[in-house]
DNA sequence: AATACGGGGAG
DNA sequence: CTCCCAGTATT
């Protein structure tokens, strides 16, 4: 991996960020393209947060990369570009929690800190056969605990980096090998048969469906409407098209009745058609959005609102989308 | 102590 | 389908 050839920790700090609850296969190339665009701090503070998102797309958790961006922002300006050279104030940071405070502390500067993620949290509860939930406060404090009289003290960043790759290769969730495994003998959960249940964590969360109608206008055959999502909830400042959210699934009076509809036409001629009858079943881990596209056809601009604009479809792949829309604009664009 | 927050890959 | 990923912030 192209983070374990340094310790640069603005690069450290990228990778950690980005591989935040994310396999390594998925953040590879958007550490790849994020050390191109930025190859120091200071090029990531001075750019456009629309730009970092849109370098963000696909990847989810959007609040890392705003959290990136400020942070970059706070040590490029505030810090003279150096990062805090330890644990304790790297946690401090935007977007740096226990996890990262730990990594970056223990890579750059060898700090004897653990860490502990879900890799973790796998090896040990498995080898020392402990059921306490990994997510409960405390099963926290515990693992941090028992982690920290684990950890090299000679060689903090190689034994944390190793621990995290032997549960991402052996001590897998799923069917590890235990047959082979270097550490079968001591291992309290094999050797109690736990191994498949451990670790264990609390209740799981109950996922809400939303049914998301889509405004695709065609102003002229070459322009369309789009707005940055503001406030709280999903996907925040990413772009999208004008949205009649739903409380179950309608069709086109109820798109044609809806009040933010009609104002956005003022009374205007258009044509509407349903651009495909079957939902995009588009699945969030805490969601699932039931999606339709609607053609809109008109001559002259809508009545759009302050946080709306007019764009050319030309210009539609500098803007960041959710991947949904990512994928619908392929499509039809 | 719970909940919100993405998207994808593996089985 | 289910699980979970080199977690953090907010409520």
């Amino acid at each position: 991996m192209p983070w374990r050839e340094t310790v640069d920790p603005y690069r450290i700090w990228l990778s950690e960020i980005i591989l935040q609850q994310t396999r390594v296969a998925q953040g590879l190339p958007y550490y790849l393209s994020f050390v191109e665009a930025y190859p120091t701090v200071f090029d990531l503070a001075n750019a456009q947060q629309e730009e970092v998102l849109k370098l963000w797309q696909g990847l989810g958790y959007y609040s890392r990369a705003r959290n990136l961006h400020e942070t970059a922002q706070f040590v490029a300006n505030e810090l003279q570009g150096v990062f805090p050279s330890s644990y304790k104030e790297l946690l401090k940071l935007k977007g740096v929690g226990d996890y990262t405070a730990s990594a970056i502390a223990s890579i750059c500067y060898g700090e004897v800190v653990p860490v502990v993620d879900g890799n973790v949290y796998r090896v040990l509860s498995r080898y020392f056969n402990i059921d306490t939930p990994i997510n409960s406060t405390k099963g926290i404090k515990k693992f941090k605990e028992l982690a920290s009289t684990l950890i090299d003290t000679k060689n903090p960043a190689n034994y944390n980096q190793a621990i995290m790759e032997f549960g991402a290769l052996q001590c897998k969730p799923q069917s590890p090998y235990c047959i082979i495994c270097p550490l079968n003998e001591g291992c309290e959960a094999l050797k109690n048969g736990t191994v498949t249940s451990l670790p264990v964590k609390l209740k799981k969360v109950k996922v809400k469906n939303r049914y998301f109608n889509y405004l695709i206008f065609n102003i002229d055959g070459n322009k369309t409407v789009i707005q940055q999502r503001t406030g709280k909830g999903i996907w925040q400042n990413l772009y999208e098209f004008p949205v009649i959210e739903s409380s179950a699934k309608i069709d086109i009076d109820g798109i044609t009745g809806d009040q933010g509809f009609m104002d956005l036409m003022n009374g205007m001629d258009y044509e509407i058609s349903l651009y495909q009858e079957e939902y995009v079943i588009h699945k969030l881990s805490h969601q699932h959005l039931y999606t339709r596209f609607y053609i809109v056809e008109i001559q002259k601009n809508p009545l759009i609102s302050e946080e709306q604009k007019v764009i050319h479809v030309s210009t539609i792949a500098q803007y960041p989308v959710p991947i949904l829309l990512g994928k619908f604009i392929d499509r039809f664009y």
